[in-house]
DNA sequence: TCAAAAATCTACCAATGGTAATTTAATCTC
DNA sequence: GAGATTAAATTACCATTGGTAGATTTTTGA
């Protein structure tokens, strides 16, 4: 764990030299480094599980403590930023399966199944991230990645209600209120992984597109 | 911040004397502590929010730190114990205002109304034990509140379906996916109270009694 | 009276988030 | 090109906090 390196770039496992590096901008060489941290970041979690300090990252990133706050900032900044890039990627991944439903209730399906799909598939950095990094004020934490899916759902559901001249207004609080549906269910489904995935996904579907009424 | 005093009891504030406390019945005592270390740690968190020390618990008790730990084990127990206090009362003051129902519909309004209320009036303590006190597997940290009041949803619900021929095997999904919403929901609200609570309660109740789904 | 047991406290450890001071190397200026 | 300046990164540290080992005090029981 030491052998100097070459001056452009810094390889991940590596250690860093000590001085100012050789040439690079500045702009471009803080943007990489910024990548090359939450890289690692991501790295140990899925590894290792939630639990994951600060100086194990900047050491995996080939870099000490105090390099790892000036490009990030803080622990609360990291875990923000790789909600950021997670909450892209599932926006991603979700949003092109509702796309393919041919009715809106096909869409609330593919958008249940691919939430689920996506947690289970970065399962360690969901955890992360709905519940696992900064140490204070938990509430900005385990919202996180709801504030950003729920401002994109608002939108579709306003649509789809006002397209059908329903009242339009539900769709800041369904939109929260499914997202805490999804994440509890995806929680205690996470557990285990005891129940039929199929199944869970039909019950929660179910919830969210008829409610609990029954007719009779 | 000294004083000594009788030996039985331990009124908080004050501080123990050093040796084996006089006539007391093992077990009787340890259930008085326990219960005074229980007020200590909910007096702090409502007067100081929901990041609280060990040390800081014990000091208020009277006691300190390795006292704590005989009589309550590690921070997940403290947690634990007062996650199973906090889901007692809420559980008794949100069953009776579903009791006072008379039709589902208005039980399942009041089981909202009533969540709501419940957690903006303990709001400190309700985030402590839903996103702030233990260290690592924050997964049974978030569903802490949760299975406990699941467990207590899922039977009446369960009941209201088989009491109408419809699949009762959803109830523990819909449980989750309930308390979840509620969660969520909740959260959300607490972090500036500016919508009006009642049309909050209403739109949540309706995502959650009629769904998303419109006719047309 | 004295040994054993119970209960507590003091004093410590390890991990971790965060920072101040220092060192190294590149660049800028004359 | 030589010295001042500045950017970058490291070392070495601090404070908090969860958790524990061992000394200390008091009661109990023989």
């Amino acid at each position: 764990m030491s052998a100097p390196r070459d001056s452009q770039g810094t390889p991940p496992g590596t250690t860093r030299r000590r001085g100012r590096p050789a040439g690079r901008t500045v702009a471009a060489g803080v943007i990489a480094d910024r990548e090359i941290l939450l890289e690692a970041a991501e790295g140990l979690i899925r590894e290792n599980g939630p639990s994951v300090s600060l100086e194990a990252i900047a050491t995996r990133a080939g870099v000490t403590k105090p390099t790892l706050y000036r490009e990030l900032g803080d622990k609360d900044a990291l875990v923000n930023a790789l909600a950021e890039r997670l909450a892209v990627r599932m926006a991603t991944a979700v949003t092109a399966l509702v796309g393919q439903a041919s009715v809106p209730f096909e869409g609330l399906r593919n958008l249940v199944s691919g939430y689920l799909d996506f947690a289970a598939r970065e399962r360690h950095l969901y955890l992360f991230i709905t519940a696992g990094g900064a140490r204070d004020d938990r509430v900005q934490q385990a919202l996180l990645l709801a504030d950003g899916a729920a401002r994109q759902f608002a939108e579709p559901i306003a649509d789809y209600r006002s397209r059908r001249n329903a009242d339009a207004s539900v769709a800041t609080v369904w939109s929260y209120g499914l997202l805490g549906a999804l994440h509890f269910v995806t929680l205690w489904w996470l557990k285990d992984e005891a129940v039929d995935i199929e199944l869970v996904i039909d019950q929660i579907t179910s919830l969210l597109w008829s409610g609990m009424r029954l007719e009779d």
